[in-house]
DNA sequence: CTCTAGGGCTAGGGTTAA
DNA sequence: TTTAACCCTAGCCCTAGA
């Protein structure tokens, strides 16, 4: 379409995922998006958008995980978040 | 949730899906599900998973009507299968 | 209480822009 | 060529009403 832009994720609107995903867990999109805790950074976002940026953090992650291995170097998903129950 | 897979339908499940509506009639998921001829190829389905298979293919078919229409033919669902009344 | 009908949401394969 | 971002839709969830 014309006009048609990618919009990239800032480090921002994944600070926003992340939290959700550690208050909420994976899989509970629509229940972030609609978290006033972390809807504003999240608006321009849809929930498929969610699901598809955590799986693609994921791999990321996945292809990390033989560096940070040999390292000796573990990674915790939430440990860098504090949020209300 | 951890642990959760998607569990795809196999061509088996689905002819024994049609044949239990073409027996027991489009609805009667617990009556098919219960039924010794088709419990069996159902094993792991549950009566919803039933209705919401039926459903998807019930939307595949009504996108391939206008092709069929256009060449003149027809589907009658259960000229398949024989079955006991 | 159980079961079904139908709307709603997600998971994962597929596609595309860059 | 690679991959983050986006699309498609089968499969699964939620729940009102019978």
């Amino acid at each position: 379409m014309v006009g048609y832009r990618r919009n990239k994720w800032t480090a921002e609107e994944e600070g926003a995922l992340l939290a959700g995903i550690c208050k909420h867990g994976a899989g509970k999109w629509l229940n972030i998006l609609e978290d006033p805790e972390f809807r504003p950074q999240l608006l321009y976002r849809s929930n498929i958008d969610l699901k598809d940026k955590w799986r693609n953090m994921k791999i990321k992650e996945k292809s990390m995980t033989q560096t940070l291995d040999s390292a000796s170097i573990s990674i915790s998903p939430c440990k860098d978040f504090a949020f209300s129950k």
